[in-house]
DNA sequence: CTGAAAGCGCTAACAC
DNA sequence: GTGTTAGCGCTTTCAG
């Protein structure tokens, strides 16, 4: 049961003094509220002895202006709103650290620009739901973190004119602006490194319908083509974000009683689940296979042994993402990109 | 460099029709704004056939109602403002996977009660800043994830009367309310947990300027004399939530020669930091030394060896930082509160 | 340079 | 039941 702490200040529910407002400065200053308006806003069609008075009073007594009533006046808006949706099974997508980095990096790159960021998160199902923000007037366009299978609603939301970025794989037919990491790249990029440590049987663990997951596939096959090494739909076991996705895809690849030597996991998360089943099944990690995973998580470098992985550019991320954003609501177009990844060697691929 | 793609539809830049606004609803079905307006509030004034030719006509031409306006003329306003302090050294502070997860807790416990949550960071140096979204009229109250050292301009906060709930520690001379989980009870679970392990010389990694990991101390301490055994003060290494700061804690313990066999770590990225470094020096955790951290991290269950640690409340806490701030918001007293932790006992200690 | 007046898009008395 | 009217707190013509 928790415990609580009576409030130190027993008067916290009292004097709601009414929030001071512009003509309450306007009076005080002896002037009208279209100078104060002015003065506030750095007009320079005020003298310069009016306008520091006022700013001198505005300041002195803590006054701010509405922002709500500025942005209806002004019909403009300084917020974005930025939606995470979750699985409604499972309901945890914000537990995988790449999604709440991605947060934290539009934070940043909000912030640097002057913007205000709205968090929502929405059911992946019902993702028109998304646009609620937008089209409340609360934001003047969204970003979305993650893709997921959802193309066909977030082309409709891109048709009804919905300003809208989204994180992940550029397709086909795609009426909406992503900005994603290069995937085909990225996977190529893994490929080749196992490859190139002499692995030859190189199984891949995710959903590959996702397409940023599809597209990390196709690299990983791009690179073993390139090899003249064949891949084998075997070595090819679904997994889930889920936190044991890496753990049941294990299970699964044994199961199947196929050879292999290395694995490559959609996600960092699902390489650690993955190695962690190795270790207790007695398979060395990298001795006997090895593996690489994908995003760069913070924690992959700690992890034991530490995490060969593909680099998503995070940082990166948020500023594109906002800057498509932003092209967008001035009615320009915004072209898809791809930033570039890079591949991190760490200990778990020798 | 990145790749881009030149967009699908060349015409984004068109016709930007006007957004829709209740008058067109009234024109179109023949009624006034007013009728409209009651109609969509779900007025009981109304009869059912207007209402739900209203409604009709307002869905199929997706009429949605603006907020701002809304709001404006309500005086009301359904926002939740949530801060993020950095460090404006680090910038570093969303790294930290607690934090993260405690912007999810909160996303989920707003978004449950119809609120929506307004993000910033601000310069923990600048702490004052964190009002201004509130100052602003953007929302009606704040939550602050993260106390810091900034005790006595969180007391200015709400001696101006800012609606503030912060994430942190129960300090004496409060005038703001803290949700958080109980430090000193964590601090002596760990303890006893060693302690019953058959360590004696445990050793402690964090900052306890910090009032959190300042209590997580005090209840170590606790359990020391409840065990009679001493508190070493060699014992007591200060460590920053840097992302090495269990590496440099390990160096500085091994520098100053005394004995250990366990250490308490403020944070479980500390501990894992802490774990690497003793695995490269050849100490075997938890044969050698055992490691308990704080937080339980989604990936400490991940680590090698799996983490035993403290587990915080997170979801939990995400409710009732809400709670508390609607208290707060509806010029109720809101009392600090303690969320119970709990220890989860996995490998690192034996 | 400054003020009066007319709204931004909506709601809520107050009439009818 | 429904319409009219008067604003919410601000900005911006338009006069002076």
């Amino acid at each position: 049961m928790p415990k609580t702490t009576p409030p130190p200040d027993a008067d916290s529910g009292s004097a709601q003094q009414r929030r001071l407002q512009m003509a309450d400065i306007a009076r005080l200053a002896g002037v009208s509220t279209s100078t104060v308006s002015r003065a506030l806003a750095g007009s320079k069609l005020i003298s310069e002895e009016t306008r520091s008075r006022v700013l001198e009073l505005a300041r002195s007594l803590k006054y701010n202006i509405n922002i709500g009533a500025q942005n209806l006046r002004r019909k403009q808006n300084r917020t974005v709103g930025v939606v995470v949706p979750y699985d409604p099974a499972t309901r945890q997508h914000l537990s995988d650290p790449f999604f709440l980095s991605m947060l934290g990096s539009l934070a940043d790159a909000l912030t640097e620009q002057g913007f205000d960021m709205l968090v929502s998160r929405v059911d992946a199902s019902e993702l028109d739901a998304a646009a609620a923000p937008f089209d409340t007037g609360r934001v003047i366009g969204i970003v979305l973190i993650g893709q997921w299978r959802h193309h066909d609603q977030l082309n409709q939301l891109a048709a009804r004119h919905v300003p809208i970025v989204v994180w992940g794989a550029q397709l086909p037919q795609q009426l909406y602006c992503t900005v994603g990491g290069d995937n085909v790249a990225g996977g190529a990029l893994a490929g080749a490194h196992l490859l190139a440590r002499g692995r030859r049987r190189i199984a891949f663990f995710g959903d590959i319908n996702l397409p940023e997951i599809g597209h990390r596939y196709a690299g990983l096959c791009q690179a073993l083509n390139e090899a003249g090494v064949a891949a084998d739909p075997q070595l090819l076991v679904p997994a889930g974000f889920v936190p044991d996705g890496g753990r049941l895809a294990v299970e699964e690849l044994l199961a199947r009683g196929v050879a292999f030597d290395a694995v490559f996991a959609g996600s960092d998360l699902m390489a650690m689940g993955a190695i962690n089943a190795f270790r207790q099944l007695g398979l060395d990690v990298p001795g006997r296979v090895a593996v690489v995973g994908y995003d760069d998580i913070p924690l992959s470098s700690y992890f034991h042994p530490p995490l060969t992985t593909v680099q998503q550019p995070i940082q990166d991320a948020g500023r594109a993402l906002v800057a498509s954003l932003l092209e967008l609501t001035e009615g320009r177009p915004a072209p898809s990109l791809q930033l570039p990844t890079r591949l991190i060697v760490r200990d778990s691929t020798v």
